[in-house]
DNA sequence: ATGGCTTGAGTGTCAAGA
């Protein structure tokens, strides 16, 4: 089974972007984040067309999740105790006997701003919602856009970065949370260097020097996790015509 | 450089992203 999740920042502008990659990879598994649509706004007719179910929890002009997959997909819940605040940003299904937990982490805008705060308390929230699904469904993937970098070597810049937002130690702690419950970091399983990222911010064309954040992620339980065969950023589909700032992660699972 | 770029909303310019 293959694995993806991928902050598309806007279906309806990414579309042509998001269906070629789909057609090429054809992941079994796709968990799409800022969606920023309602779910009747979503262009599921296009994707259904490539063979996949979808599922989707939208908003107006913000946020958003959905989930396409090749399997059918049961068990789906939105949201979760606690999350409310935050917006549409956690979305979840069982497919192929794998719980697919989609998440897109609240920002923070800033250290110290209300925002902040929010992110901080939305992630032990949501920590403890996946130790509960976790008790339910021993092989799960926690997987999407963390807004949270797992220590330095995931930063381009660590002095510029140092207790800067997306790399503070309490998001960091926050982050340590979905480990400490038994999930593992799947790409620190086979890469073990840095330099390897998922955001590169726009405005200061990023891209080009490699100038990025490891910020999207797929943490797997145990079981999930004995199956994972492999690791992937996707950095080609950062490039081309209006890209996402994010690029696509993969995992292979047996 | 509270900037630079991109999107959505809505038609002038701001909020939000990370």
């Amino acid at each position: 089974m293959l694995l993806a999740t991928w902050n598309v920042n806007s279906i309806r502008a990414r579309l042509p972007k998001v269906l070629g990659w789909v057609q090429k990879r054809r992941p079994d598994v796709l968990c799409l984040q800022e969606i920023k649509c309602l779910d009747e706004q979503f262009p599921r007719a296009e994707f259904e067309a490539e063979g996949y179910a979808v599922e989707t929890f939208g908003q107006k002009t913000y946020n958003g999740v959905a989930i396409l997959a090749r399997e059918p997909l049961a068990d789906v819940t939105r949201g979760f105790t606690g999350g409310d605040e935050g917006g549409a940003r956690v979305l979840a299904a069982t497919v192929g006997g794998l719980r697919v937990v989609n998440a897109y982490v609240v920002n923070g805008k800033e250290v110290g701003h209300e925002k902040y705060a929010l992110k901080l308390r939305w992630m032990e929230a949501l920590a403890a919602h996946v130790a509960l699904e976790l008790q339910r469904h021993p092989r799960l993937a926690l997987l999407g856009d963390f807004n949270v970098t797992f220590d330095d070597l995931d930063v381009y810049d660590p002095v510029g970065w140092h207790e800067q937002i997306l790399c503070s130690t309490p998001e960091r702690q926050a982050l340590a949370r979905f480990t400490a419950a038994g999930l593992v970091d799947s790409y620190r399983q086979f890469v073990k260097d840095g330099g390897h990222y998922t955001w590169w911010d726009f405005r200061t064309r990023g891209f080009l020097g490699n100038r990025g954040l490891r910020i999207d992620h797929v943490l797997l339980s145990a079981e999930a996790l004995r199956g994972c065969e492999g690791v992937e950023i996707d950095v080609e589909a950062r490039k081309g015509e209006a890209p996402s700032d994010h690029a696509p992660v993969l995992v292979r699972l047996s």
